[in-house]
DNA sequence: GAGTATATTGAGACTGAGTCTCATTACAAC
DNA sequence: GTTGTAATGAGACTCAGTCTCAATATACTC
């Protein structure tokens, strides 16, 4: 997919009509990321993001070859791995072989994962702040006791989806 | 490798003469679970669950295969699989693009992972029974909303490790 | 002990996620 | 327009992990 000027127009694969707003208050976030390590916002890594902020859970690569064919495999791990030294996109690593991306905490919500051990699903959930804070101070007695320096946590529930349970 | 017929013979690589006896009970109770599954206990089994024992924090496959040169690759997969299908061994996935392998917490304990972001090393810890019963009911709520069953939970802390810092 | 069914093993081919290279194109600055 | 740099598409490449298959070991029955 060539560079393209006017961001706006290459947009092939927008959310929703009624999320509009907030997907170019996104775009701004992210090229405001892009930005300050150098990067271009081209239309290939919208469209990237913009799948990401769509579909709601994280994606593995043929999610997102699935969703935009027309941009190359190659371009699309180069975008993802431009995009989480941005720090807009993150990297988490499954219960099955290959990894999923999500978009950064930065630009939605911190939460926490469920696995599903039987189909490979990720499922997004939001803590509570009460516990966020449980879990923040008993992060940092874990980590002083190894001279750990901990920069994100991640709770991830293993277990049954309600779909692999219904079938 | 070939099957033996008295497992005792076959322990090439043991822990510290000290931890003798833990590891035989260890053995012993691997033997338990594998005879559930109609599984027998063999050397190359009992090379990998010695070389995981001994370890003390997650091997991934060429610190395995490192460790135990002379059990082929295919192997050693195999034997992972198998035991983790008997429950003996658990498969965690890091923040690198490779998986690893630790005891279960059936025959250990219960704990949370250290993943240093640079060098890949992955750190048990051990959370405090109070923290535990926390996470267990957040882990209930959570869970419950998205029809949701949960058969384990880990949390995994990102960041630097001593040794990186230190570089 | 002989015979049979099943489990285990080593060797190596195979698969596919992820990386890397390179020629081409687009952009930004002057 | 020119020049330097960033971005792209195509496809070769790497290697973790899987699969197949023939050979061997064990358990079980008679």
């Amino acid at each position: 997919m060539p560079v393209v000027r006017q961001p706006e127009s290459a947009t092939k694969h927008r959310a929703a009509p009624h999320a509009q707003d907030s997907i170019e208050n996104l775009h701004e976030l992210v090229a405001i990321h892009l930005q300050r390590t150098d990067l271009r916002y081209t239309a290939g890594r919208q469209a990237v993001i913009e799948v990401l902020a769509s579909f709601g859970r994280p994606m593995s690569i043929s999610d997102i070859s699935g969703t935009i064919p027309d941009v190359p495999r190659s371009s699309a791990y180069r975008h993802l791995s431009d995009l989480e030294k941005a720090g807009v996109v993150r990297r988490i690593a499954a219960s099955d072989e290959f990894a999923r991306f999500e978009l950064a905490e930065d630009l939605t919500h911190h939460h926490h994962h469920l696995h599903c051990s039987l189909c490979g699903k990720v499922i997004d959930v939001t803590p509570s702040p009460a516990f966020e804070r449980t879990v923040m101070s008993m992060v940092k007695e874990l980590t002083v006791q190894q001279g750990f320096e901990p920069l994100s946590h991640a709770l991830d529930v293993i277990g049954h989806c309600a779909a692999c349970q219904a079938t």
